[in-house]
DNA sequence: TAGATTGTTAATCGATTAACAATC
DNA sequence: TAGATTGTTAATCGATTAACAATC
């Protein structure tokens, strides 16, 4: 016992990165009432070699029988777990503009488990209202209603140049997650876990794709 | 001469999505009057190794200088021009709903050199009206409007069942690039590219991140 | 000239693919 | 038992980092 056991072997970001993947295809299948699945078929389906699908799932531990392959609910269901959806988040909106909005409209994430429980604007006329039944706060109420609700994550939906402030306001409230829209970098202590949501970026790497393919 | 001339050497991806930030980082560097930056100072601002930096610029030639560094309006115009931002694209927008009205009303895309030109929904109701100063129309008008318009780019913002079909449609009519929000991989001809934005994976990543913090 | 910093080659590290023994 | 397919080790490939000569 000299601290060898628990889940320790670095898991890379390119692995994580697919698990998803595996976990939303696995998902349909379960709702096309399939059994079982084999990493060749899985691969064929993602466009992964078989080989990394065994290598990848294997970082977890065998969830697959030789002969037999994988169950399907079994392995969706250990995703999801090594995923962390199998509990309940609560999320907020901060910044109640065109892409707060759309967020909160968004059906998929209450089903996944991520739950959005108010949004936060600057504008006093939106605060006070009501949006998709979820209530409207001003921003000075942010860090009194993140405690109170144990709140987990906050999407940041709001212009690039308030979004390190505000980031910062939402750390120090003890905040665990950040979905950042806007488009800059943001600098967060070591606890507090970022993902990125570049839309300008992206959006600039398929006009490079495009470039790329009419010469 | 025997064909080892033009850009040859495949570029990794890695690099390419590294490229829009090193392209914002300057922006914004210009905007603050700054006109020239060692790799090292990049190095600091990005977090990415200044070898790398060096390693990423000259997959594309030698943009600077030895002992001065590089020029920072025109490093940002170089890399503008690899990634393509040399020149407008004309867009449009497939599913006038949240997530449609978001990235219609967002204005850095255009900016950027990404013009909205039109949205499309199958919502009769929906179509007729604006948005945003932007036409909005029928599905069924679709493939003429792409056509007549020579539209580059569709976002995808409808609901995932419809996906594919509505890609097979828009791959028909000549788009060059899909910019997909849908949360399946869409299967399209090899001279369409797509460009993902996987809303609900992005935000299962986070999920991740969050657990593995809290162990 | 001395100092700084690139461009580029070589070394290292990590991720992907191939192969195959284990076993259902 | 024969066939299928995993788990896992070894080989390959590619990306990142280190080092340093070239040169502004």
């Amino acid at each position: 016992m000299d601290g060898a056991e628990e889940g320790k072997k670095k898991i890379s970001e390119a692995v994580i990165r697919r698990l998803p993947r595996y976990y939303r295809y696995l998902s349909e299948l379960m709702s096309r009432n399939v059994e079982r699945i084999s990493s060749k078929e899985l691969s064929r389906s993602l466009d992964i070699t078989a080989s990394q699908v065994r290598q990848d799932l294997n970082q977890f531990g065998g969830f697959g029988q030789q002969g037999y392959g994988y169950n399907v609910e079994y392995l969706q269901k250990e995703i999801g777990r090594i995923l962390g959806l199998n509990r309940r988040y609560s999320m907020i909106i901060v910044g109640a503009g065109n892409l707060g909005r759309a967020i909160c409209n968004h059906q998929n994430f209450d089903r996944r488990g991520f739950h959005i429980a108010a949004l936060f604007d600057v504008n006093p006329e939106a605060a006070g209202r009501e949006l998709n039944h979820l209530p409207v706060y001003g921003m000075e109420q942010m860090e009194s209603y993140i405690t109170e609700h144990r709140i987990d994550i906050a999407a940041l939906c709001i212009p690039s140049n308030r979004a390190q402030e505000v980031a910062m306001r939402l750390c120090s409230c003890g905040i665990k997650g950040l979905w950042n829209f806007s488009s800059i970098e943001l600098k967060v202590p070591a606890n507090v876990k970022v993902e990125n949501v570049h839309l300008t970026e992206s959006l600039m790497t398929l006009s490079y794709a495009i470039k790329e393919s009419e010469r």
